[in-house]
DNA sequence: AGCTAATATGAAAGCGCTTACATCATTCCG
DNA sequence: CGGAATGATGTAAGCGCTTTCATATTAGCT
């Protein structure tokens, strides 16, 4: 592959113009400008991007860490946030966590062995601490989805997902239901337990008695969504509707409801959380609570834009107001 | 961040010292190894991964090109080759073509502006030219997934198109159905030419004629899925059975089905295709011809260990068998 | 003891690029 | 017309690492 070295050769300039009309800084005359250009096309020259960031201490790639890198929301949020960067010509590195916190170090080690300029971190194994601590040190900036850390708000985007559980219970309640089941996420996800508290602030709200019997944590998976169902029947307390923390839950506790041979919303309602792409390919359609994940992830990558690269005219929004898209899965409670 | 230059200071030995104990290259004493080691963790020092590729004129870097990076495929797809790149210490780095030719050579530019070892490729608006001609230049070495491009056809890791919708048909074929429709992909692709042959070949076998009024073409979305379901119920010829080249048009297709108040397996038969992770939540669950992405992107990872990175002990699949995955959507013709 | 062959270490030349600084023409103006 | 801006280009010193080659030390043998 041909160097700068040889593209100033045939040029017949010295390096420092090439490097000149690469990055267009500094003054050359047209003529030369012309020249190099017609060189570089020439030789089908491309800059060594390593060579460039090891000399310039500045690498223009930008960080991505997340816990998984299948399933609906990091697909999208990848690729919203790959999309904007690319956009600004700044380029997405990503590593994966595989949801374990000693891999999520090592993760966030590789990339700053890569010298990203800056990190987007979507990761729930970390500590609020670990992130304060990385946060501190000025060598990378760094901005964490999915999160509220005190110290560091400015540099967190997160969804209001106590709002999030509370649109949804409270849309149950406005249907007439009174008894409503919840199945929640692992109650030591940070998320899990804030859509929790939103279903509880709902039932409050309404005066409806907070059972503690129809609350049963689920694992954020489908098979978790499916026990958890089953337990509730199992506890043999009456309900006409269910929310879920998340919509693959919502996908195992409709399967289970068929199964006992009751109908969705005639008998029981449903409501999922995320409204991941495939949640309208459920039967009945299932109703959820959207996470804008797509949007969180664009935000992301403009607070870097705007915070590490400088860019102007940039507003960013850390928090994000969760809405309720109707759909066929939850109806008016059974008189 | 510390450089290897203070690392060799505080050890008191030499740049070259330090960077054979963190190559384990040649012969460092135990004592002097234990001294970098010590100066490092001191440190809290990390190579430089740019100055380090530049120097070694090697990356340890892959670049994975794909056409989209949400969507079930290609979050299964990247998330298995990033894991076993990653148990072999070896770095991927992803771009994203976003489904258009353009912006796919622009990626792989890019990524070769990084220098990586190798280039996996999942792309489908390059044409196959194109990836011959990459693959001439001994410069990087690349595989290409789900393509079959004669001349390079070791570097190409592809699932049997054709038998998998052959497999397809013959299931319904088998449960009794003689007019079974097809809802293809868009005939540009030649994934999609390819399941759309099996199909013909699976009728044929079975001495069925093949009637152009039961195919139509999709573009693999739900949306097409469902219009072209219309349009088949539309063209008044009677089938009892219908298989989609893909699971997404799958699931349009069941919501126009049920929309037309039949049951589903009970008045027609459904099959599609890919086992995308929520096939298994329609309802009724969904008979998928298996596309095992998961596997094959392994095997790509592998096909990079093994031919640049000089693992042994690695044998590679170049062809992969579709199985079909019986579910709840196909059931026996009605009489 | 005398010599060979390991073994352990350091010096220094790059890898391909950026960028401060120096240099040389031009141009502009009082 | 002299000198200060201004513009166009080149020189060279790194960026943090690897790697060849040379050198120094030690062990192993006769």
């Amino acid at each position: 592959m041909a160097t700068i070295y040889e593209v100033s050769k045939l040029a017949g300039v010295s390096l420092a113009t090439v490097s000149r009309v690469m990055n267009n800084t500094g003054n050359v005359s047209e003529a030369t400008r012309t020249a190099v250009l017609q060189a570089m096309k020439e030789l089908n020259y491309r800059p060594n991007a390593m060579a460039r960031s090891l000399a310039a201490n500045r690498s223009d790639c930008v960080g991505i860490m997340v816990s998984e890198l299948h399933g609906p929301i990091f697909g999208a949020l990848v690729s919203s946030i790959e999309k904007e960067l690319r956009e600004a010509g700044k380029i997405a590195i990503f590593a994966c966590g595989h949801s374990d916190a000693a891999k999520e170090k090592e993760g966030i080690q590789f990339l700053s062995g890569m010298k990203v300029d800056a990190l987007i971190l979507h990761v729930e194994a970390l500590s609020d601490e670990y992130l304060l601590e990385l946060h501190d040190d000025p060598a990378t900036p760094l901005v964490a989805l999915n999160r509220d850390i005190r110290g560091m708000q400015t540099a967190c985007i997160n969804l209001d997902n106590t709002l999030g559980g509370q649109v949804a219970t409270r849309a149950m309640i406005d249907l007439g239901h009174r008894s409503i089941a919840y199945i929640a996420g692992p109650m030591d996800w940070q998320d899990a337990r804030e859509r929790l508290d939103g279903h509880r602030k709902a039932l409050l709200e309404a005066s409806i008695d907070v059972d503690g019997r129809l609350v049963v944590e689920g694992d954020y998976h489908e098979q978790g969504g499916a026990r958890a169902m089953r337990e509730l029947f199992d506890r043999d307390v009456p309900f006409t509707a269910v929310v879920c923390a998340n919509d693959e839950m919502a996908a195992g506790a409709m399967d289970v409801i068929r199964s006992r041979g009751l109908e969705i919303p005639g008998d029981i309602s449903l409501i999922g959380y995320d409204n991941v792409r495939w949640a309208r390919y459920l039967y009945p359609k299932l109703t959820s609570v959207n996470y804008p994940i797509r949007e969180m992830g664009q935000m992301a990558a403009r607070w870097v834009l705007k915070n590490v690269y400088g860019a102007r005219d940039l507003t960013i929004q850390n928090r994000f107001t969760p809405q309720l898209v109707y759909r066929d899965s939850a109806g008016v409670a059974p008189v």
